[in-house]
DNA sequence: ATTAGCACTCAACCAGAATGAGTGCTAACA
DNA sequence: TGTTAGCACTCATTCTGGTTGAGTGCTAAT
């Protein structure tokens, strides 16, 4: 069997139809939402061709027809076919520079799950080279220094730590410059015995800070590594979707998003499979996360420059507004580019 | 009427009880709970007199009785009373130190709801004086700027700023002797426009850096300010309790945790209303947060020396085990101030 | 003062009937 | 031959009324 134009209007307006209203809809409802061109009648033996071909189920033996995930994926991919590059409006989502890329994301993943209504996440960007840019050793108090390292992508890490001997000024200054000298331009890999003996050797007295700092370097740059940041906002909204919200599901799904370690799973899995877009779509089982099965997940990967890369994630039902969703995270992601090609300069 | 001892001791079975089942409890079941020694019908005349004094209520005409307000309000006196300074062992509750204090906070949250089963919450240190320790620039780049600012309490933040003159290293050495010998000890309102126009002569050549700079470190401190770190942790846990799991009273209660402007309302009121020991209990409507009203919260208050204080929270439904989360919370202070009190030496 | 006994209440549970949305099939029609 | 009207059938949902059982309040006996 084949799947000819008025199959397609059928299972478009089927989809469409119960992506409005959550319920099983019926050959009746179809014959009137299309133009009345057929009658109900006709409806039902197309309904039957397509339930055949595996695009709908019922849920029971008189209940209307749903969309299958095979359904849903033939939509969407419909709609990627489509690419239509008008930019959407969006409200108030303007990436404005704010401080802290950390504020930024937060701001964002709360912006885009009010403005979907569906959950949304955000997962800072993955650092792989971490070339060290910069080292700065400042005297806080007498026996306190203050380490701040710039890792390639401006990433800016402070370390606080307490030292025995006091410094002087002057000191200090030729520990930074030795320090720099040394280090600037290596991976932390790249740091091995050799480098540190030589350093050691040519800091003379205070060959202790020199340890005490470099493992303080490490052990930063490592813990940043370990616990990716990861942003979700609006996951109360699948509340707003009854498929979603008993008991049971609810529980299960919001405990996935407050459990940072399966969501990096996810954002992993995402990059692993990259698309040329950049955006993914998962629908049901086809998600990495089994604990979303019941739900859609679209990804997009947004780039912040020098390989520098994050993970935009919206979590909904199955009967998700593709189509604005996939607008959504498009714009956003030029807006983002925009913003983070002009900041860099 | 007076409460005598064996209506207290009723009571309390009634109260310990309904903590267990979370189902009415009736006057059958607390005369077997209570060695016997007085008959159900006894129970029932005693039951009647509580009732009538407000400690318990009954959710309809034939059913048991469960604790009011009142009655839990009684019972959690009671306890607070007994201070009991048993040191409680605490699984895994260990506060290490761990790098940034915002990994040890994310980290205590996660370890505070799976221990008690409720849901955790810990909010950061708030600074209220501000006081400038130490500011730092550092060239990154041809055209970048790292503005390092520590207060006072060893708080760090960076800010990274795009200049358009090039900057020597020299010049740039005098910039931070200059910013910091006038700047050093003041708070950020004491920074006013004498301050300013006497730096920006001293500067020189350079004064629209200054500007840049002093803008910069305002926007960095308002913004920290402004947005109060709070985490949140077990938030899924009340699907644990039905009386709170109804998708209307669950999805009310887990919006409202994931609101932080209404979370740091939360944190402020328990900072007006101090209690001696620095352990607050709210059992329903006296919560400051309206959508708590059908939950508890206990919350206590941490210090961090240098009058930094931060918040710390359990929310569960109104029969949570009120002595467990007392004893850990009591607990979990006392290490706090120990691994800080040593950590400043 | 305590307790046994009894009538009463009421949520929860269950079974059966009614409802109605929706289907599949067949026969008639253009 | 494709389309449609009609009809019997299915089944989730809703409503009804009856039953059960936990629990109470009252009264009378101890």
């Amino acid at each position: 069997m084949e799947l000819d134009e008025r199959k397609v209007t059928i299972l478009k307006a089927i989809i469409k139809n119960y992506m409005e209203t959550g319920e099983p809809v019926g050959s009746r409802t179809i014959s009137k939402y299309v133009n009345s061109k057929w009658s109900s009648a006709t409806i039902r033996n197309e309904m039957s061709d397509l339930e055949e071909m595996g695009y709908i189920v019922q849920p029971h033996t008189s209940a209307g027809r749903i969309p299958s995930d095979k359904g849903y994926r033939f939509y969407v991919d419909q709609i990627l076919l489509e690419k239509d590059n008008e930019v959407m409006e969006i409200k108030e989502m303007m990436v404005q520079r704010m401080g802290r890329l950390e504020l930024v994301l937060k701001h964002l993943a709360k912006n885009l799950a009010s403005n979907t209504n569906y959950a949304a996440l955000i997962s800072g960007p993955q650092y792989h080279r971490n070339k060290l840019k910069f080292i700065q050793l400042s005297k806080v108090d007498a026996h306190k220094l203050l380490i701040v390292t710039v890792v390639e992508g401006n990433i800016v890490k402070n370390t606080m730590v307490n030292v025995e001997e006091e410094i002087s000024g002057e000191e200090l200054l030729n520990l930074n410059i030795l320090l720099n000298t040394n280090l600037n331009g290596l991976t932390i890999e790249e740091i091995n015995l050799g480098v540190i003996s030589r350093l050691k050797e040519q800091a003379g007295a205070h060959r202790q800070v020199v340890d005490l700092v470099l493992s303080e370097v490490a052990a930063a740059i490592k813990a940043d590594e370990d616990d990716l940041q990861i942003y979700t906002s609006g996951a109360t909204n699948i509340f707003k979707y009854p498929e979603l919200s008993d008991s049971q599901k609810a529980s299960e799904l919001l405990s996935t998003l407050e459990h940072t370690e399966t969501l990096q799973e996810l954002v992993n899995g995402v990059n692993d499979a990259q698309s040329e877009t950049g955006i993914q779509v998962y629908i049901g089982d086809e998600s990495p996360v089994q604990a979303m099965k019941d739900c859609s997940v679209v990804t997009a990967t947004y780039e912040l420059g020098e390989g520098l890369k994050g993970t935009i994630g919206i979590i909904g039902p199955k009967r998700m507004d593709y189509e604005k969703v996939l607008k959504t995270l498009r714009t956003l992601m030029t807006q983002l580019d925009a913003t983070f090609k002009k900041e860099e300069r």
